[in-house]
RNA sequence: UGGGGUGUAGCCAAGUGGUAAGGCAACGGGUUUUGAUCCCGUCAUGCGCAGGUUCGAAUCCUGCCACCCCAGCCA
């Protein structure tokens, strides 16, 4: 948690930069994400590293929305993007733009291009343009409209921009070379006519700029030095390059900050660098089917506690210091990888057991009545709020007659490793006295209802008046006073890892990975976090003994864990 | 098979001509009033393969092999 993070290829590019005072040594990133789904883990990486790398060289990093492509993007996903980027603990310090705020700069840039005889209005249909594109061996063809004349191609595109077309009639293309090899160069498509409002400008246009047009020159509008993306767009890069080194001088964008004071921003270029996307063991890591998850109702929403979303993540109790820890151990390179789920599992469970106040709870009370303790009688027992931070303080804890443990801790027919309770066996009650089955109680059909027991008065917790030893320590809680939590089971979600089908959504609820969020405690309780007891939304096997896990699945720290999700959940 | 990338342990990942860091996982042991935490130890005669250069190669050269990405008016 506290190693230092090495020097990836990136963070040398950054410091090569800052040596030899390219930018004036400034750093600036984006995070640019498109507002058409939730963030999911994936995005994680690309929020650190963007963020991350910037802050390391007193950088900024912009929140960049990029909206180009009305219909498929909403305002409801912005404000979950900037919410879960917020929650992951960055600051973009009120950097947060849209692609659709340039939509005027880039109209102009295009105009230029036109200018200059290196873009041209085509007419052919989508599919004649494909078919003109050629393949990955055969080099493609031009298309008969390339050599329009300047004026012609400016009368066209400024009609196109009032709506004189219906979609697909016309497109602006870029006037590259037809037969290059990298298939992104042949002629791509710059703007496209679609008689759709967008969520922000509304009915102002019905062209709008495409991907490859757009993010470059926005990069370029706000100041971006290093401008972070995926390995899918590594042959894109001469593109990004190519508007770049067509449209010098570009425009400044009043956001960009350090432009403004440089002397010959002309001569500044921002530079595009790719990275290897996180790919997590079994977790579906693809908007579309995430989304369609959502819209065909096999989980609550975007935040359901069982999507690998941020937003799930948050309300399953993942504390966002254990993301930000993951994100700088899975290391940055251009390999292809897959994380094992152990790694993330790891860096949350680091954390909680490093911060997380402890309580005690009991998932599936099984009740135990200390029989030789007197009826009425409640002792205040001390318990530390985590035993290796005495600065969080301690709470009493009320013991009496009757409580209830854990199910799972008592075991009729034992094996020898068993080290909790069973028929004539001791165990300590954590913070409280050494305990001995001596009876089990069954109901009609023969299930335990119930344990009677004897206690040890003298080996009551901290009082030093008794060194007996048992091998296991147990929670519980005194049924009159622990709180009532409800918590909800829900099965992981997880990817089969060998799909049928690439475009199946193969999730599969496996009843071997359950987990445990969305604790609460009841609100009349108050504020004071409490050792509970909870009944379940709906029942299934927990157990905190390791072994043999099905893939995916969180280990928790017995019930301890459970309780500091809740925690991270309420806050 | 056109172009662009990538191959170091089960999973990540350092290493940039001087004799294979670190983390996760796994396994063995110790402490423990959470079977947690913590602590100690084990885990690549080997760096996709084959040649070559060199006193010396994961690092340089040559030739292969494997995998990923690109043929949206998506991003």
């Amino acid at each position: 948690m506290n190693d230092a993070t090495p020097r990836d290829f990136i963070r040398q590019i950054v410091a090569d930069d800052i040596a030899s005072g390219k930018h004036g040594g400034a750093v600036v990133t984006r995070f640019p994400p498109e507002p058409n789904g939730y963030l999911h883990v994936g995005h994680a990486k690309s929020i650190y590293l963007n963020f991350q790398i910037a802050a390391e060289n007193d950088g900024k990093t912009f929140l960049r929305f990029d909206d180009t492509n009305p219909g498929k993007e909403r305002e409801e996903y912005v404000n979950a993007i900037r919410d879960d980027v917020h929650w992951l603990g960055f600051d973009w310090g009120g950097r947060l733009t849209h692609a659709s705020d340039y939509f005027e700069p880039l109209y102009e840039a295009a105009e230029r291009l036109i200018e200059k005889g290196s873009a041209y209005v085509d007419s052919l249909s989508a599919g004649e343009i494909r078919e003109h594109r050629g393949t990955l061996t055969e080099p493609g063809r031009d298309s008969p409209w390339r050599n329009r004349t300047v004026a012609e191609n400016l009368d066209l595109f400024r009609r196109m921009r009032t709506g004189e077309f219906a979609d697909g009639e016309h497109v602006l293309r870029a006037k590259i070379d037809m037969q290059s090899p990298n298939i992104n160069l042949r002629d791509p498509t710059l703007y496209r006519i679609r008689h759709q409002s967008h969520q922000r400008t509304g009915d102002k246009w019905c062209l709008y700029p495409m991907y490859d047009f757009a993010h470059g020159l926005s990069d370029a509008f706000e100041g971006i030095t290093h401008s972070l993306c995926t390995l899918e767009f590594e042959d894109h890069r001469p593109l990004y390059d190519w508007f770049l080194d067509q449209l010098q001088p570009v425009p400044i964008s009043p956001a960009a900050e350090f432009l403004e004071k440089m002397k010959y921003p002309e001569r500044y270029r921002p530079r595009q660098i790719e990275f290897s996307r996180l790919n997590l063991a079994y977790t579906v890591t693809s908007k579309r089917k995430l989304g369609r998850l959502v819209e065909e109702g096999i989980v609550r929403g975007w935040d359901d506690p069982r999507m690998p979303t941020l937003a799930g993540m948050r309300r399953r109790g993942y504390p966002p210091a254990a993301l930000r820890d993951f994100c700088r151990r899975i290391g940055v390179t251009k390999k292809e990888n897959v994380i094992e789920m152990a790694l993330l599992e790891n860096c949350v469970r680091e954390d909680l057991d490093h911060n997380a106040p402890r309580r005690m709870a009991v998932l599936r009370p099984l009740k135990v009545t200390i029989t030789n303790y007197p009826e009425g009688r409640t002792e205040q027992m001390t318990a530390a709020n985590h035993p290796n931070h005495p600065e969080l303080g301690e709470r009493p804890l009320p013991f009496a007659r009757e409580l209830y443990i854990e199910r799972d801790d008592f075991l009729e027919e034992a094996p020898k490793k068993f080290f909790r309770l069973k028929p004539g066996g001791e165990v300590r009650l954590r913070y409280a006295y050494i305990i001995r089955c001596d009876e089990v109680v069954k109901g009609d059909s023969g299930e335990i209802v119930e344990l009677r027991c004897s206690y040890d008065p003298d080996t009551r917790s901290g009082t030093g008046t008794s060194d007996r030893k048992v091998k296991g320590t147990i929670h519980w809680v005194s049924a009159e006073h622990a709180a009532a939590a409800e918590v909800r089971l829900y099965d992981r979600l997880f990817n089969d890892p060998n799909p049928g089908r690439a475009d199946d959504v193969t999730t599969h609820l496996n009843p071997d990975s359950l987990e445990i969020v969305d604790a609460r405690v009841e609100p009349s309780l108050g504020n004071a976090p409490a050792d509970f007891v909870c009944q379940f939304e709906r029942l299934g096997y927990f157990s905190a003994d390791s072994g043999d896990h099905a893939p995916g699945r969180l280990v928790f720290n017995r019930v301890v864990t459970l309780r500091d999700s809740w925690a991270k959940v309420r806050g």
